[in-house]
RNA sequence: CGCGGGGUGGAGCAGCCUGGUAGCUCGUUGGGCUCAUAACCCAAAGGUCGCAAGUUCAAAUCUUGCCCCCGCAACCA
C-alpha cells in the first residue's frame, strides 16, 4: 500500500549572488507545488539547496579575504533562512560541498572516463587574464575581449564530455514523451537547439586557474567544472550510486521520477547537458523538466542591476507580509510565461483577492453569525426545517463549492497554479454575491433560521476555500479555519489524509464556535 | 535566411493547437446595498485582436510576407 511519491526540485542556487525576487519565484512556486500535493495525500520530497564551487566564488572568498568554504556557510544559510521565513517547506537542502556528493560526483566521471566518455583534449582560445575568462574567436570584439581588455592566445588540456554521442537519443525521447519538458515551446527551443550539430562538453579546469571544485579523481591536477558538479546533484541527493540507498534511489529517482523546475535562463543546460549525462551514465532521466519565465519590471524588462530595477523580496514582505507576497508570486503569473511585478501590481492584487474578497466575506460572515446566532454556527440547508427553502442559488453555489477541489486538483496536475487559485476566488466571488442576493442581515428580522442556512453556506465555502488555499498561505489559512471552528483543517506538515474531506458539503457541525473575525488581511498601503 | 517568445479596449493578461456572436482582472462612469476591512452587488462606456495578402461560406484563431519589442546564441548559473 504505497502512496503516490512526487519529487520536486528547485535548481541549486549559486552562493554568490544573495536571494532576489526572481530565485524567490521560483522557489515559492515549487514550494507551493509540492505543499499541493501534500494536500492531495501523496508523499512528497521536495528539494533546494546551494550550488557553491566556481571560479566567481573562489574570487569573492580571496576578494574578502577568507576561505571558500567559509564564504560558502555563510551564503548557505542564507538562502536556506531565506526560505525558511518565506514558509518554504524543503525536505532537502543540497549542498554540494557536502563529501558524499564530492565522492559521488567522483566516482561518476571516473566511470565515464573508464567507459570512455570523458577524453581529454586541447582547447584553444583567447584568455583575458584581468578577467580570468576564456572566449572563442567569435566573442573577440576588434581583438580584445568584449569587456574591452587584453586577450592572449593560449592552449589548455581540458577533459570533454562525449555529449554528442547521445544527440540522436536524445532527440527521441523528447519526441516520445510531449510531456518530457514543459511549456511547449520550451521543448520546440529545446528541439531546435538539437538541429544542430552538438558539440562536446567541457567539463574540467585546471587548478592553475580554478582549484575550488571538485578534484578529477584521474588528474589531480584538474577540477571539475560546473556540469558534472552541479547538476548531478538532483539524482545524488535521492541515493544516486551510494552504497546502502539502493532502494531510495530506486523509490524516488526510478520509480517516482523527478520533476525540475528551473528558470527558463538554465533550459538547455537541465534539457540537453543533463539527460545526456544521465543516458551515459545508464539511468533514466527525469519525469519533466518545467521551465519558468521570469519576473520582469513594470517596462517589461528583466530586472537588472544596472538598471537598478531588481526587486529585493525583504522589501515586498515589509510590504504586504510573508504569505500575501507568496499569494501574489502564484497567482499574478501564468507559470512559465514572463509577467511584469511592481509595488503597485502587489498592492492591488492583495487588496483585491484577499483583503476584498476573502478577508470581507469571513467578516461580514462572522460578524453576522456573532450578532444573530450568539457565535453559533447555525443550523445549514441540509437541515428538515419547513423554513428553510431550498433555492437553486443555494443548490448551484453548494455544486460549485463540491465542485472547486476537483478543479483545483487538476489545475496543479497541470502545473497551473495561477489557474488553480483562480478557481477559489472565483468561489468567493459567488459567495459574496450570493450573500448580497439573500441578504441575511434583512432575514433574519423575519426568518431566522433561513437566514442561518445561509450564512451556513458562507461558512462551508469559507472552510473549502481556505483548505485549498493552504498551500499558498499556511498559516493565514489555518487560522481562518480555526476562527471558523475547523482547525483540523490545517496545513500539512507530510502527506495529508484528509484530502477526500475538503470537498465534502456539510463538516461545520451546527453549534459550533464561530468567532468574530479580526481583519485577516488589512488593507496593504504605499506608495509604487 | 542562427534559435525561441511576444504584439488582443487605459493597464496587465486569457483565447490561437481542435476557425463560427472577442473574454477575464484592474481602472473609469452611473446606480444599489449598508452585514462587512472606504468593503460588497448591479449596469454602462471603451477593442476593425501589429500591418498586408491568401485559404474559407466564415480567421484573433490556418498559410505567406513584412514591421516592431524581448530573451537566448553552447566552457559568464
Amino acid at each position: 500500500m504505497s502512496k503516490h511519491k512526487f519529487y520536486l526540485t528547485t535548481p541549486l542556487y549559486y552562493v554568490n549572488d544573495k536571494p532576489h525576487l526572481g530565485t524567490a519565484y521560483a522557489t515559492i512556486n515549487a514550494d507551493v507545488l509540492s505543499r499541493y500535493h501534500r494536500l492531495f495525500g501523496h508523499e512528497v520530497k521536495f528539494l533546494t539547496g546551494t550550488d557553491e564551487h566556481g571560479q566567481k566564488v573562489q574570487q569573492t572568498a580571496v576578494k574578502n579575504g577568507r576561505e571558500p568554504q567559509a564564504h560558502c556557510d555563510e551564503l548557505s544559510l542564507v538562502f536556506k533562512n531565506a526560505w525558511t521565513e518565506l514558509e518554504v517547506q524543503f525536505d532537502i537542502f543540497f549542498r554540494t560541498t557536502d563529501s558524499f556528493h564530492k565522492k559521488t560526483v567522483q566516482s561518476v566521471l571516473q566511470e565515464l572516463y573508464d567507459k570512455g566518455d570523458i577524453y581529454s583534449d586541447t582547447y584553444e582560445g583567447w584568455y583575458a587574464i584581468s578577467e580570468e575568462i576564456f572566449y572563442t574567436e567569435k566573442d573577440l570584439v576588434n581583438g580584445k575581449s568584449p569587456n574591452g581588455n587584453d586577450v592572449v592566445n593560449i592552449k589548455e588540456k581540458n577533459y570533454f564530455f562525449k555529449m554528442s554521442k547521445y544527440q540522436k537519443q536524445l532527440i527521441d525521447h523528447i519526441e516520445k514523451n510531449p510531456n518530457f519538458i514543459q511549456p511547449e515551446n520550451r521543448r520546440n527551443e529545446t528541439l531546435g537547439f538539437l538541429r544542430q550539430p552538438l558539440g562536446d562538453l567541457c567539463i574540467s579546469r585546471p587548478k592553475t586557474r580554478l582549484s575550488w571544485g571538485i578534484e578529477i579523481p584521474f588528474d589531480h591536477d584538474y577540477v571539475t567544472y560546473v556540469w558534472f558538479d552541479a547538476l548531478l546533484n538532483y539524482a545524488v541527493a535521492v541515493g544516486l550510486k551510494q552504497q546502502g540507498r539502493e532502494e531510495e534511489f530506486k523509490t524516488w529517482w526510478q520509480e517516482a521520477g523527478a520533476y525540475h523546475m528551473i528558470g527558463k535562463d538554465i533550459l538547455i543546460t537541465h534539457t540537453v547537458y543533463w539527460p545526456t549525462m544521465l543516458m551515459a551514465i545508464g539511468v533514466n532521466l527525469p519525469k519533466m523538466i518545467f521551465a519558468t519565465g521570469w519576473l520582469l519590471n513594470k517596462d517589461s524588462e528583466k530586472m537588472s542591476k544596472s538598471r537598478g530595477s531588481v526587486m529585493d523580496p525583504k522589501e515586498m514582505i515589509k510590504l504586504v507580509g510573508i504569505e500575501p507576497l507568496r499569494y501574489f508570486l502564484v497567482r499574478e503569473f501564468r507559470l512559465g510565461q514572463d509577467g511584469p511585478a511592481s509595488h503597485e501590481l502587489i498592492i492591488n492584487r492583495v487588496n483585491t483577492d484577499l483583503a476584498n474578497n476573502i478577508g470581507n466575506l469571513l467578516s461580514r460572515t462572522t460578524n453576522l453569525i456573532d450578532k444573530f446566532f450568539s457565535g453559533k454556527a447555525p443550523a445549514g440547508p441540509n437541515t428538515k426545517d419547513a423554513s428553510i427553502t431550498h433555492d437553486t442559488s443555494t443548490a448551484a453555489l453548494i455544486e460549485l463549492s463540491t465542485h472547486t477541489p476537483q478543479k483545483v486538483y487538476e489545475c496543479v496536475q497541470a502545473f497551473s497554479l495561477s489557474e488553480a487559485i483562480e478557481h477559489v476566488m472565483n468561489l468567493l466571488t459567488e459567495t459574496n454575491r450570493y450573500l448580497e442576493e439573500k441578504a441575511p442581515w434583512k432575514m433574519a428580522k423575519t426568518n431566522l433560521p433561513e437566514a442561518g442556512s445561509t450564512l451556513y453556506v458562507a461558512l462551508e465555502v469559507l472552510r473549502i476555500s481556505a483548505s485549498l488555499l493552504l498551500p499558498v498561505m499556511p498559516n493565514k489559512m489555518t487560522s481562518l479555519l480555526c476562527t471558523i471552528g475547523v482547525c483540523e483543517f490545517k496545513a500539512a506538515k507530510t502527506a495529508n489524509p484528509n484530502w477526500h474531506d475538503i470537498g465534502t458539503w456539510g463538516f461545520i457541525k451546527p453549534g459550533t464556535p464561530i468567532k468574530k473575525a479580526e481583519p485577516l488581511f488589512p488593507r496593504a498601503e504605499g506608495t509604487p
